[in-house]
DNA sequence: AATTTATTTAACTTATTGGTTGAATAACCT
DNA sequence: AGGTTATTCAACCAATAAGTTAAATAAATT
């Protein structure tokens, strides 16, 4: 379940473009339009970029009048910080106690080399 | 700089497969082989896994003797937290804001609506 | 030296992504 | 009703990604 969300939330934010939508929201929630305004990007593609953060859940959309406007739901964010953080915390404490023990640590007490 | 890196390493992490790679390696180190193991996927194809991790700068692979060694360097994963980390403080600070104004602080003080 | 073992590289296939343009939808303004 | 404005949808294109198989490289074993 949370396995294919991180999924949609890691790729939404492996794209550049969409960090910057995601920074330029937190400012404030947008309308498309205003939001595809610093990008040298057509409408639909800045369109395109929202559908993915929204699936990715990062992102909600709401219409109001003609208007769409996008706004920041950081809950899926929190699942993807607690991943790394969780893993980061993980993983360097495994990397220093095997550091702790020579560096050839690997589980297997065979003692060659 | 850090700018594509972070593309990198989120796409790195994008996938599961990938993922679970890095799991297995917060249990020490392994050869390709011995990591290629638990999916059903070619040597080949987890080969190319581990090219996009060590490009990412999340896995170092190391030659010793005919094999290939892998470990992770936490390094990158660092980048990848930390940027998460300062964001979703940021926006979850500018959301509590916004709410706190009834929700339709644009930040443009023209009063309509 | 020949063979096996571990891994990568190359060539290829299929699917997905990020972009475009142009038509479609829907709301607002005369 | 007709025209403009905001946004999406559909069709398309080029580039990338994820997988395959088969050949290439290089170390270990016989």
């Amino acid at each position: 379940m949370v396995e294919y969300t991180l999924d949609r939330v890691f790729k939404a934010l492996a794209d550049p473009t969409r960090r910057a939508i995601l920074d330029r929201l937190a400012a404030g929630e947008a309308t498309v339009g205003h939001l595809s305004e610093p990008f040298p990007l057509t409408f639909a593609a800045v369109s395109k970029h929202l559908g993915v953060l929204e699936r990715a859940g990062l992102v909600i959309r709401e219409a109001r009048g003609r208007e769409r406007v996008c706004r920041i739901d950081p809950a899926a964010l929190d699942d993807a910080r607690a991943w790394l953080e969780f893993h980061e915390r993980f993983w360097t404490e495994r990397l220093n106690a095997l550091n702790a023990l020579v560096g050839t640590g690997s589980g297997k007490p065979d003692g060659s080399r």
